[in-house]
DNA sequence: ATCCTCCCCTAC
DNA sequence: TAAGGTAGGGGAGGAT
């Protein structure tokens, strides 16, 4: 038995192998398969000719014996490989007795696998692929460009998640079509406008699917003509005895068994003398996009199914030849690309994938649909699109193989067994039918990250570093796709209870996976938004960290970002200026054509875009066209260039001097480093030259400050328990005092403003989204607290119950003094929520009582809805309630209450603005931070919401917050980040910021 | 009946 | 050493 060939053979006809190894010549054997099945109108491509790659020998083509051109591909080949090395033919005789054992397993790989980039089923799924090891000799023409000294997991390698996705493969093809879209959005909105007028239901189609053959390995081997015809495949590692995995062999290599998914190890058992190439990922998108533009240069309805395959409607193409189009394709993109690619022609979807099977390598095959019965008549189920191992499994139990077999079983009867979709979906396609359209546009419906391979933690930082790097990521790929979600779902790898380390080094081997997601009201693409509840979900699995073997974080429920809005986005002071800068432009434009300052170009929306783009394209340098290097840090708020911060801030003069004068050191610094130094002296100078007119034009300001400022003294004067010397919260006073002061520098702190867009929501009860959000009521169902059970049932209804639960049997007076200050309406909240037996009146004696009655998250509730909870901070923190009625309460409970009340500190004044304020500079704690930055970015979305009526009270609360910045240097950068919101708003009322 | 979450399966 | 990702779809089962 000829195994080389038959091994050839298998990987495009592989399931018709045991008719096939039974002849002895492989003309015999292709001539018997094709008569056999008496159906195709194989025709052989024209083939492009191109200096540099040498193409199968074709020529002219006999139509009676279609499949002359494989045929004489696949004798060439297996003649090439043989030519190799003296020793090749005595190996592959050797090799027979071990591929002997790799039956099974090839059978199984090779089945259905058609395209190159197609992904092995992994490894660990495989075991069996492990067990074969043997010392063989390197042959490697190539050297693969590695990194040596790298560190290679979670456990050595603190940026290991943006390492890691750089060098994935599996990342790569996942990740390809949203890039895709990004780069041919142009073409496919213009399909996408024309689309409505296809009546599909009645008209016949002609549709080509188009796969470049072993795509991973062609791109590599184009540059190295020496080894079109030798056996290559692509693989991070050429380590004769490693456990790296081959990406996609050529078809010389799979005459050898070599098979996408192999541990190198096995596959060079097999084939000592493959070569392994390493991946070169900036080279595929380039070809992909070759690729693409082809396609799109010869119809305008095309599906991208990767990076190099596709679906085309050529029905209205204007040329009714489906196959010469197809022809022309191949032959373009041979010359193009120097990669060969093969095409399958049907009346539908399904059977033109299935015609490229057949069609490969570098071929084209056309079914015709009166064929259709007897070619799909013996085809095993597993190669229709859709049936994998697990349903390939379900069916053989029914004894149920082939698609002819498949066709006896009832559609009743496969509803019962599979389901009405997929019983429906079998039915159909064992039948040929498939009534999908191409689909030019698809929308994206969820952006991810996942990595399971490498992960090892050694304690809770690493793995908390670890899933903020992942939010990261996931936030620049939301932003780099112009989209923000809704739904956030963590997925977690849990090594199996007994399961060893894995064959496969820094594999994640035997695992149980769960997964838990979270519904916020308002879509958001904010990393810290997403480290916030990423934590939370992550923390209600209570997983030992190092057990975990990977971690995914998944967004859905998306919807596009208005472009118009993006610049406005960030609420930091930077896109507060940069959004004035664009209304000076336009207002500019309106009134007056003689201004001739330079306010920049860039349209800021446009510039903030490119620059989120730019940023994620960089950090991905591997997408780009790749002259850039990496930067060291993925972080859209710290990478922003110097350069665009100028070209879109307002000039100097448009600034109104008297305002910004009146804004705290720290953000007047902020700004003069934005103006490169020249704000002070500009400050200066302006000072210097007439005190006059600036007496004048603060006038009004003033005015309207003491109106704030005497309202805020009122409260602050009632407070006697804090010290009243550092400035009765007049803005004026205070910014100058804090100018004094300045030296704190300012950093803006990982809040970002716009972080709880939802909160603003939950604030704002105006919201129909909210209103409407039925999904609400379920969100926190399955973020449980740490005390409450983790069963997949919990819902609102039980999260009520455990909180109930939670409530201690008896209230402490301290419990009760709280209670006593909470807003009436949410102390009746609460009181309802308690049995009777636990009312308020019953105080006990346990001291920590009222914070036992909270889960061990921070929360948020309203209570205009007391069913809508929003669960915000991973455990063990504290109950942070906020209630909107028409005015703002806010709430900060249970354990900082009762640290600052034990430290004699609250002010009764402020309990009942702020409720529970902890001032103790014991309270500066990581702790602390956390729940600070909470503070703010509430506080931040209510200034956003504008209510005026709030605006003075606001006022007083960061006065306040101002004059407990000597306690905490969290509290000043808190402080600086709200009140240049609140100023523009204050401002607003007179104004704005900017004179105009 | 319809929706939601969790999970599995599939394809590349 | 090695980079076992990503996204879509559907079923089960529970809640409304």
């Amino acid at each position: 038995m000829d195994c080389v060939a038959a091994n050839k053979l298998l990987s495009w006809v592989p399931y018709q192998l045991e008719e096939l190894v039974n002849k002895t010549s492989k003309q015999q054997k292709l001539s018997s398969f094709f008569s056999h099945k008496g159906i195709l109108s194989l025709k052989n491509a024209e083939t492009p000719v191109n200096q540099n790659v040498k193409f199968d020998a074709e020529g002219s083509l006999s139509k009676d014996e279609g499949p002359k051109d494989t045929v004489l591909s696949a004798e060439d080949q297996v003649s090439e490989c043989r030519e190799l090395g003296s020793n090749v033919h005595d190996k592959t005789c050797e090799e027979i007795s071990t591929e002997a054992k790799f039956t099974d397993l090839e059978d199984e790989h090779s089945v259905v696998q058609a395209s190159d980039t197609s992904v092995h089923r992994p490894s660990y799924m495989d075991s069996s692929s492990c067990m074969y090891s043997k010392n063989c000799k390197e042959a490697s023409d190539i050297k693969c460009a590695r990194a040596s000294n790298q560190s290679h997991s979670t456990l050595t390698d603190p940026n290991f998640v943006e390492n890691y996705f750089r060098n994935s493969r599996l990342h790569f093809i996942g990740t390809w079509r949203n890039r895709y879209r990004k780069r041919f959005s142009n073409m496919l909105s213009e399909v996408k406008g024309g689309k409505a007028n296809i009546n599909s239901d009645m008209q016949k189609h002609a549709i080509i699917h188009i796969d470049m053959d072993c795509f991973f390995v062609s791109v590599i081997i184009r540059n190295y003509p020496e080894l079109i015809d030798k056996p290559v495949a692509v693989c991070h590692s050429d380590n004769p005895k490693g456990t790296a995995e081959i990406s996609s062999a050529n078809y010389p290599a799979r005459d050898y068994g070599v098979r996408a998914g192999m541990f190198v190890r096995d596959a060079k058992a097999r084939c000592p003398h493959l070569v392994i190439v390493p991946y070169d990922f900036e080279a595929y998108e380039e070809v992909a996009d070759q690729f693409y533009s082809i396609l799109h240069k010869h119809c305008n309805k095309v599906q991208a199914l990767s990076c190099d395959e596709a679906f085309l409607d050529v029905t209205e193409c204007g040329n009714n030849n489906p196959e010469q189009i197809a022809s022309m394709i191949r032959m373009e993109i041979a010359g193009t690309t120097r990669c060969t690619a093969s095409a399958g022609i049907a009346e539908n979807l399904l059977l033109a994938r299935l015609a490229t099977r057949s069609a490969k390598p570098n071929g084209q095959c056309f079914i015709p649909s009166e064929k259709v019965d007897d070619y799909l008549n013996s085809l095993p189920v597993k190669a229709l699109p859709g049936i994998g191992h697990a349903l390939e499994e379900k069916l053989k139990s029914r004894q149920v193989q082939t698609c002819g077999q498949l066709r006896m079983v009832s559609k009743e009867a496969l509803h019962k067994d599979f389901g009405t979709k997929i019983g429906d979906m079998l039915w159909n396609y064992c039948r040929g039918i498939d009534n999908r359209m191409v689909e030019v546009v698809q929308e994206t419906k969820s952006i991810g990250a996942e990595v399971n391979w490498g992960v090892r933690f050694d304690g809770s930082t690493d793995c908390e570093n670890f899933l903020m790097n992942l939010c990261k990521e996931v936030s620049l790929r939301l932003q780099g796709c112009g989209v923000q979600g809704r739904a956030i779902t963590v997925k977690v790898r849990k090594r199996k209870k007994g399961a060893e380390e894995p064959i496969k080094f820094m594999g994640c081997g035997d695992c149980e996976t769960m997964s838990r997601s979270m519904t916020i009201p308002v879509p958001t693409d904010n990393v810290v938004s997403l480290q916030r509840i990423t934590k939370q979900i992550f923390a209600s699995f209570h997983i030992d960290v190092k057990e975990i073997r990977g971690i995914g974080l998944q967004i859905s429920k998306l919807e596009s970002v208005d472009i118009s809005r993006q610049g406005h986005e960030e609420n930091t002071l930077e896109s507060w200026l940069t959004s004035s800068s664009e209304k000076i432009k336009t207002q500019c434009k309106r009134i007056s054509s003689s201004v001739k300052q330079d306010t920049g170009e860039v349209l800021v929306a446009d510039a903030e875009c490119q620059s989120k783009c730019r940023n994620y394209e960089h950090s991905k340098s591997i997408y780009t066209n790749g002259t850039g290097s990496c930067p060291s840090e993925i972080n859209l708020g710290s990478s922003r260039s110097h350069e665009n911060r100028t070209s879109t801030l307002p000039p100097l003069c448009y600034l109104d001097i008297d305002v910004v004068k009146s804004l705290p050191q720290e953000i007047i610094s902020e700004m003069n480093d934005m103006y490169k130094g020249e704000l002070c002296a500009f400050l200066e100078k302006h000072e210097e030259d007439g005190r006059g007119n600036a007496h004048l034009s603060t006038k009004s300001t003033a005015e309207e400050n003491d109106t704030i400022s005497a309202a805020s003294y009122q409260r602050v004067n009632c407070d006697t328990s804090i010290d009243m010397t550092v400035g009765h919260s007049d803005p004026v006073k205070l910014n100058s005092s804090a100018r004094n002061e300045g030296k704190q520098p300012l950093c803006y702190p990982a809040v970002s403003m716009s972080n709880l867009a939802f909160e603003s929501k939950v604030l704002n009860p105006e919201a129909n989204e909210f209103t409407a959000g039925k999904s609400m009521t379920r969100t926190p169902c399955k973020v449980q607290s740490a005390h409450a059970s983790c069963s997949r049932s919990d819902d609102l209804q039980m999260r009520t119950t455990n909180l109930v639960d939670l409530m201690p049997n008896s209230l402490t007076q301290a419990d009760a003094s709280v209670l006593e200050q909470l807003p009436e309406d949410l102390k009746a909240d609460i009181i309802e929520s308690l049995p009777a037996h636990r009312a308020v009146n019953s105080v006990g004696n346990d001291p920590i009582g009222f914070v036992r009655a909270f889960p061990n998250n921070v929360g948020v509730q309203n209570l205009e809805y007391p069913k809508t909870h929003l669960w915000l901070e991973s455990p063990p923190k504290w109950v942070v309630m906020f209630q909107t009625s028409n005015c703002l309460i806010l709430n900060i409970i249970a354990e900082l209450y009762t640290k600052s009340r034990a430290n004699g500190l609250l002010s009764s004044t402020f309990q009942s603005m702020f409720s529970f304020l902890p001032l103790t500079s014991e309270s500066c704690s990581e702790e602390w931070d956390e729940t600070l930055s909470s503070l703010c970015e509430l506080l931040t979305q209510y200034v956003n919401l504008k209510i005026e009526s709030d605006i003075e009270e606001l006022y007083n609360c960061f006065c306040f917050l101002k004059r407990c910045s000597s306690m905490s240097h969290l509290l000043l950068e808190v402080y600086s980040n709200v009140l240049p919101l609140l100023q523009a708003s204050v401002s607003e009322n007179y104004g704005g910021i900017f004179k105009l």
